[in-house]
DNA sequence: GGCGGGACTTGACCTGGATCAATTCCGGCC
DNA sequence: GGCCGGAATTGATCCAGGTCAAGTCCCGCC
């Protein structure tokens, strides 16, 4: 039940209690934090989905990410102290709200619980870089694949059943998301749809073809960390 | 000289210089570190240019970042403990060398580390999403402007000149960042010039004219950080 | 100082995906 | 159960930028 949970000591957990200051539960469409705002809170994901978007001064907005169960939201704040993305509910979603500055003066005296939180900032790292690969000259076809397919891994990765997807956000914010037109979004889903890769009904996609959609996301084909090359099955 | 120098008392600077290991010294296209490798450091740029790449495995690379003084490199490393990207020099530079170990272990005993090293982390997190918008749904014209606004104003904070800038990247690493075609960096880069926001002379960049340059790149005009919107300077 | 080659520019053409425009579908509500 | 509205699909056209193809320039090297 707890947000940080990895390696933390039994007797701490009373300490990071005074931490965890809420669990938020926000409706569909509720904002979390918006851009401008003070930073004052970190915020682990528990159940549900946060879309975060950057504000561009032409009123439109670019989306940023999706945050899934046990991924945090806020810590671009802490470079300026200030939030410079909104973060939005697409469901009924319940988080861990962590004030900042009791977690950083914690952190160090519980063991575990200083790298863990390293390891999750990392992580988020780590998603906003796969995202640019995903924007970086690909093909609709390959970027779409490949959401679905991060999506999945990431879903298995908390615990969910990462083969029976039910998509949180609209196809609009996935073309945002994405760098493409919503048009495009549906299309390719459609396609890799028609191709055996995917069942799409809506906002439900099961995968039915994993390796193949790995391949055309043209990521390594498994959780075998090898350094082998391999063929993208070729359709 | 120190690499992470804001708030850090006199009488640290001995037990920080433990931590230091060493200053990195690299030639133009040496390595810092290659993907798979084990993480063990994290590193401050001093002077010069680090890429990171984040390799395909089509045999092709998506560039990340570019990371300029004063910016962190190795921090997505830290989740799985081997690095993900490779990091290499644009050109002759220098950098501080981190054990993360000791740095985990030195930075909640020093007053203002800890913070300092959390704003160095949020910066490159804050970093990624610029890119991210870059990437979405923008222009070419767009996106070269913003590069170059980008790269002049994280000069500027280095303490060089931002109005004048020697680029250490290629076009062909340019378009690569941008997700264009490197003829297309080339002609938005003239046509900059032509419009007279900038004077291109090959790797040479003068700018000449910073919020028009803002305006395209549709950055908000000035270190003004007020919430008021504002136009865009049409052409 | 001349030579070679990579980096950059410039031009012509073509295509993937954007845009515009209906149409259908589903889910909530009365 | 029928109606309404937003979301999604599907089709037709268009264009920004990719691709292909020459040049040109500059810089390092002999």
């Amino acid at each position: 039940m707890l947000c940080l949970p990895a390696g933390v000591a039994r007797s701490d957990v009373e300490e990071l209690d005074r931490v965890v200051r809420a669990r938020v539960p926000l409706d569909r469409g509720e904002a979390l934090f918006r851009a401008g705002e003070p930073f004052g809170h970190i915020y682990v994901v528990r159940t549900g989905t946060i879309r975060t978007t950057l504000p561009e001064q032409d009123g439109s907005e670019q989306v940023i990410g999706f945050h899934l169960p046990g991924e945090l939201v806020g810590l671009e704040a802490i470079r300026d102290q200030y939030h410079r993305c909104d973060a939005v509910a697409l469901e009924r979603t319940s988080l861990c709200m962590l004030r900042f500055d009791q977690l950083e003066e914690l952190a160090p005296r519980i063991p575990g619980l200083q790298r863990q939180l390293y390891r999750l900032i990392s992580r988020e790292l780590v998603e906003d870089q796969q995202h640019l690969v995903a924007l970086g000259r690909r093909t609709a076809r390959e970027r779409v694949a490949l959401f679905v397919h991060s999506l999945s891994e990431r879903l298995e990765a908390a615990g969910y059943d990462g083969t029976e997807l039910r998509l949180a956000m609209s196809r609009d914010e996935i073309a945002n998301y994405l760098g493409l037109a919503l048009e495009t979004v549906s299309r390719e889903l459609a396609r890799l749809g028609e191709d055996g890769l995917l069942a799409v009904d809506r906002r439900r996609v099961r995968v039915l073809d994993r390796p193949a959609l790995a391949g055309v996301a043209g990521r390594p084909p498994s959780p075998a960390t090898g350094g082998s090359r391999s063929q993208t099955s070729g359709s």
